[in-house]
DNA sequence: TCTGGGGTCCTAGGACCC
DNA sequence: TCTGGGGTCCTAGGACCC
C-alpha cells in the first residue's frame, strides 16, 4: 500500500490532500474542532518528544521526512507540516479490507505486516495467458484488477510488483509508487534490478549495506560480480552464500499463507528516562501496565507461552533482554509479572531508563494451556503473597 | 535532532544428556 | 590426567523488516 497510514489519515481528512502529512508521536494532537466548526491540525513545528515519523505523505517526503525519522528532526525539515497521532485501529480496518479485496481475486496470499502482500498468481486463472504479443498480459491485467478492486474496497492506491519470485518482486514493487505496476519477465529482470543500490535488496540492512559499501560494492550488479571468496571473508557462511543468490534474483521461498506467531511483546519508551529507585513507583505501574496488556493480547489471540522476558533500553540506547523459561505456559497477568519480576532481578539498574517492555514467546494455542493455567496460578499462589519482600527495585 | 512499537530469524556459548 | 561426538534446550544479543 502507498504511504498507508497518511493514505488513511487523507480518507478521513480529505482537506490535506496534497499537503505534507506526517503520522507518528502519541494522542495528544489529535486534531480538534475550533468554535468555527473548522478543524485545527498539530503542526510538525510545534512538537517536542520522542516519537518517530511511521509515515509521511509524498508531499512530506519531497521535504526529506521518511518513516522511521525522529520527529524533532523531521520538524527542522517541513515545520508547517502536519501532524497526526497514529491510529491503529483505523490502518488494521483498511488492512482487512485490501486484503480481502485482494483475497477474492488470488487466495494464495502471504501477510507481511499491515500494509504488505505477497500474492502467488501461479494458479489463478488466466495468469499464463499471452495478449496480443504480451507473453505476460495475463498476469498484467490480473494485476490491474487487483490494484481496482484494493481502491474500491478502500479508496486507497497501492504499488504491485510481478516477477518470478518474492524478492525481486519486493524490489519491482517499489520501482514505480506511488500507484505503480512494475512487471518485469525472468530474462530481463537484470535491466531493471541490477543498477539499484544493493540496499534495495530486502535482507540488506544498514549493517550490512555499509560493510558492503566499503567493500566498494555499491549497485546489485557489483554484489553479483563479486567474488563468492571476498563475501565469505566478511560476511558469515550462510549470509555470503544468500547475498550471491540474493543479487543474482535467485529466491525459491514459497508464498506462505499460514504462520502461528511465535512471541507477543508490549513495550513503551519513557518521555525522559526513568530512575529505577526515584522512578520507582512510576516505573511499576507501567509494568504492571504492559503485563496486563500482554494479558490482554494473549487472550484475545488464544495463546499462552513458556518464555517470558523483559527488555530494557538505557540512556544512550544500550539494550538489555532478559528472559525465563517456566516448566508451564502461562497466560495470566500476575503469572507474567512474576516471572518478568525473576528477570529484572538480573538487571544491573544504576542506569536510567528509557524503554521498559515485557514479551512472552514459546506460544501455545490456549485450548489445552487453559487447564494447565489454573493448575499453574494456585501453584503460583503462595510465591505471589512473598513477592513484595523480595522485589527490591519495582 | 538522537533514534517507536511490534515482530522474525540467526548466531553462539553453556548446560545437560546419551 | 587434559578429554569424543552428537543432540537438545536455554539464554543473550543483534540484524533486519513493516
Amino acid at each position: 500500500m502507498d504511504a498507508f497510514y497518511a493514505s488513511v489519515e487523507l480518507l478521513r481528512y480529505p482537506e490535506l490532500q496534497g499537503l505534507p502529512v506526517v503520522v507518528g508521536g502519541r494522542r495528544a494532537h489529535a486534531p480538534t474542532l475550533g468554535e468555527d466548526g473548522q478543524r485545527r491540525f498539530a503542526l510538525l513545528g510545534d512538537y517536542s518528544g520522542r516519537g518517530v515519523a511511521t509515515t509521511a505523505t509524498y508531499a512530506a517526503r519531497a521535504l526529506g521526512v521518511h518513516s522511521g525519522m525522529g520527529l524533532m528532526k523531521a520538524a527542522l525539515l517541513a515545520p508547517q507540516a502536519i501532524l497526526l497521532p497514529a491510529d491503529f485501529e483505523a490502518y488494521r480496518h483498511y488492512s482487512r479490507l485490501f486484503k480481502a479485496a485482494v483475497r477474492d481475486i488470488a487466495p494464495h496470499i502471504e501477510d507481511r505486516g499491515i500494509d504488505e502482500i505477497y500474492i502467488d498468481l501461479s494458479e489463478v486463472p488466466g495468469a499464463h495467458d499471452t495478449v496480443g504479443h504480451d507473453p505476460l498480459g495475463g498476469v498484467r491485467a490480473l494485476a490491474r484488477e487487483i490494484k481496482s478492486a484494493v481502491l474500491r474496497a478502500t479508496g486507497l492506491s497501492c504499488s504491485i510488483g510481478v516477477t518470478p519470485n518474492k524478492l525481486l518482486s519486493k524490489i519491482a514493487s517499489e520501482l514505480d509508487k506511488p500507484n505503480g505496476l512494475t512487471v518485469l519477465a525472468a530474462e530481463d529482470w537484470r535491466e531493471r534490478i541490477w543498477p539499484l543500490p544493493l540496499r534495495r535488496i530486502n535482507g540488506i540492512g544498514p549493517k550490512a549495506g555499509a560493510k558492503l559499501q566499503a567493500l566498494g560494492l555499491h549497485s546489485i550488479a557489483d554484489l553479483a560480480a563479486a567474488p563468492p571468496l571476498l563475501l565469505r571473508q566478511h560476511f558469515g557462511p550462510s549470509y555470503s552464500a544468500w547475498l550471491h543468490e540474493a543479487a543474482h534474483g535467485r529466491d525459491e521461498r514459497p508464498v506462505v499463507t499460514h504462520s502461528e506467531p511465535v512471541s507477543l511483546s508490549r513495550e513503551t519508551t519513557f518521555e525522559r528516562d526513568l530512575h529505577a529507585q526515584r522512578d520507582r513507583p512510576q516505573l511499576s505501574a507501567v509494568f504492571t501496565q504492559l503485563c496486563q496488556q500482554l494479558e490482554g493480547d494473549l487472550a484475545r489471540k488464544g495463546y499462552a507461552g513458556r518464555t517470558v522476558g523483559i527488555k530494557l533500553r538505557f540512556e544512550g540506547f544500550r539494550t538489555v533482554t532478559r528472559d525465563l523459561t517456566l516448566r508451564e505456559p502461562v497466560s495470566s497477568a500476575s503469572q507474567i509479572r512474576q516471572a518478568a519480576g525473576q528477570c529484572l532481578k538480573r538487571v544491573d539498574l544504576s542506569d536510567r531508563i528509557r524503554l521498559l517492555g515485557v514479551r512472552v514467546s514459546k506460544l501455545c494455542r490456549n485450548a489445552d494451556g487453559a487447564a494447565q493455567n489454573a493448575a499453574v496460578t494456585a501453584a503460583a499462589a503462595p510465591k505471589d503473597a512473598a513477592q513484595p519482600q523480595s522485589l527490591p527495585l519495582f
